[in-house]
DNA sequence: GATTTAATTGAAAACGTTTTCAATTTGCCG
DNA sequence: CGGCAAATTGAAAACGTTTTCAATTAAATC
């Protein structure tokens, strides 16, 4: 029905060369007289011809396609990883085959291994926890996969990440300094390493270095929702909490309204500070006090990353730490 | 380098049977015999035979991937419908490329070619305005195309949306009944249709029934961000506006904390209502009254309907209007 | 059992490129 | 103007599937 696709045949016919010379001239190949490019150029131009990327790719064994697994778009700090990645695989002339895994673990296999049949060139992965399961699909392929804004214990996969355990530390001190005796932890799945290996750590270390002993009533494990978030208030007062370290920003957000509504000032009352710096915080009111991640640039630096190995360029640092902060805001004092 | 990827020509050898015969237990086509079916999958058991979709794709002409234009993941509105998409793509076994256009016309003609030149089977696009030069490249090619919460003043193509006009209009007339005489229509770009000629004209048909005089200082077409909307007050003020409908959440929000910053009192002083829905409402305080709009269902439907006209099914509606709704919270009186 | 029919199979031609390698031109030099 | 190196070209073989069509085999009928 659609016989009216032009092929490297059609147009190598047309201009008389062979399809080879077209192909040189499509790819910008520099052996090619001047002459001749100028009038395969001018047959590309008059037949509107347009090169087939699929045969392209079954070829030369390329797609410049490169997948990305991810939680949820839905998500701002996802959301915000996602577009650094685009961006840069754009510039890269790649583009991004997009997935949604949940978080799960069954999908996140699945899904890798559709991304793989499709030949993608190179895979970023971001998820909560890597298993080994996972971790095990992860090494079977030679594709190059980059984690970004997630971590592996193992450390198998090159990654982009922050320092969360210096990150919450540093946080969790300040709150501290300022007076408070009972913080609390807030956080998603403690099974998700960046929460139960890495912040938890950071916010351990700064209650033992200001000799405060750990007191596990004051974390509290949740799914990272709003919702959550909004129902935590009496749980956190009935332990004394003057403060949270939060590690999602809508998780906060909830916290913070759900203070609110009970009529206990932030941050008079009750100090709150998130993790992932997305708008969000500006948003809500008090505006909330966060830890900084570059999240569009860890997004983009992993998808370089990415660039680099697919082109098999040396890597000086397969585990980056890019550069967190603090941005002080309304809901801490 | 890596000769170690099995084709389907090994599993043939091994399991001494045709290529044909393997492409038929791939592909689950009935017209095999049980025990050559069991003997080929034992085959791809052993070996790990993973398909090459790219090949597939060449030899089939299907690449059972989408392509899908969006101005910016990183905007709930759209990451929301993103999710929808994806979700019953999945569904349906597709894939999605997903491209960010950032609404700039160059950039959204030349990922779509690229999405064409990659073979994929459907688009859907996102994007606030369809230019002439859009619309021409719409039409060459026969590639489907679906517009998901955006709108084509020419109905070119298939769509997804609600009925802007109408939301707005309701929304302004209550917002007249209960006694505002100057609402505000705060706006993305007018020449974006949505705005210009569908929720302006809502506008004006309410102020129109309510006899009240269209006065083209109450209009405010902004550039649909945060900030902008934190900087209205004065302006706002400087008309006299009691009320402002608004085209977006976070302009919403901006306008909201703008308010509350100069100590307007929202609702009482000033009422707001938003056009989107995401989950921002929720958030912010007081929470935002909104138009609904079943976002994530706006992309499903999208993709469905995608779906059908790869598949060639008839489509008995090719302009969805789903259903729109009022969420009463606490910007409104 | 001999036919006829239906169900299984396989051979080989697409699909639209890239790429290798050899062939042909061209440009230079003495 | 002959000869040689360098620059251009083209022929044809991949790339890994699907798909058509004919061939083979199994099942059914009488």
């Amino acid at each position: 029905m659609d016989k009216q696709t032009i092929t490297i045949y059609d147009v190598a016919r047309e201009a008389s060369v062979s399809m080879a010379t077209v192909s040189r001239v499509v790819n910008g190949n520099a052996n090619v007289k001047p002459a001749t490019r100028k009038k395969v150029l001018d047959v590309i131009e008059k037949l509107d011809y347009r090169p087939n990327a699929v045969a392209r790719g079954l070829a030369s064994k390329k797609t410049t396609t490169v997948g990305v697994i991810v939680p949820d778009v839905t998500n701002m700090y996802f959301a915000s990883l996602a577009r650094g990645i685009d961006d840069v695989a754009t510039m890269y002339k790649y583009n991004i085959i997009l997935t949604n895994s949940d978080s799960n673990s069954e999908k996140e296999i699945k899904v890798l291994n559709t991304l793989l049949s499709k030949q993608v060139d190179g895979i970023v992965f971001m998820g909560n926890e890597i298993t080994d399961k996972l971790r095990e699909e992860f090494k079977r392929t030679k594709t190059p996969i980059v984690l970004a804004g997630s971590v592996d214990d193992e450390g198998t996969n090159p990654s982009v990440n922050i320092d969360y355990v210096a990150a919450v530390q540093e946080e969790v001190k300040n709150l501290i300094d300022r007076g408070n005796k009972r913080v609390a932890f807030v956080c998603g799945p403690l099974d998700q390493a960046i929460n139960g290996k890495y912040r938890l750590k950071g916010y351990k270390q700064a209650l033992k270095s200001a000799g405060i002993p750990y007191d596990d009533k004051l974390v509290f494990e949740t799914d990272d929702t709003y919702k959550t978030g909004t129902l935590l208030q009496p749980a956190l007062m009935a332990v004394n909490a003057t403060a949270a370290m939060v590690t999602d920003d809508e998780l906060a957000a909830g916290i913070m309204n759900g203070m609110s509504d009970a009529d206990v000032a932030v941050p008079d009352k009750f100090e709150v500070i998130t993790s992932n710096d997305t708008k969000l915080t500006e948003m809500v009111r008090p505006k909330m006090s966060s830890i900084t991640q570059p999240l569009y640039d860890i997004g983009a630096v992993a998808m370089r990353l990415l660039t680099k190995l697919m082109n098999n360029e040396p890597v000086d640092e397969k585990n980056v730490l890019l550069p967190y902060g603090l941005m002080k805001r309304e809901s801490t004092k």
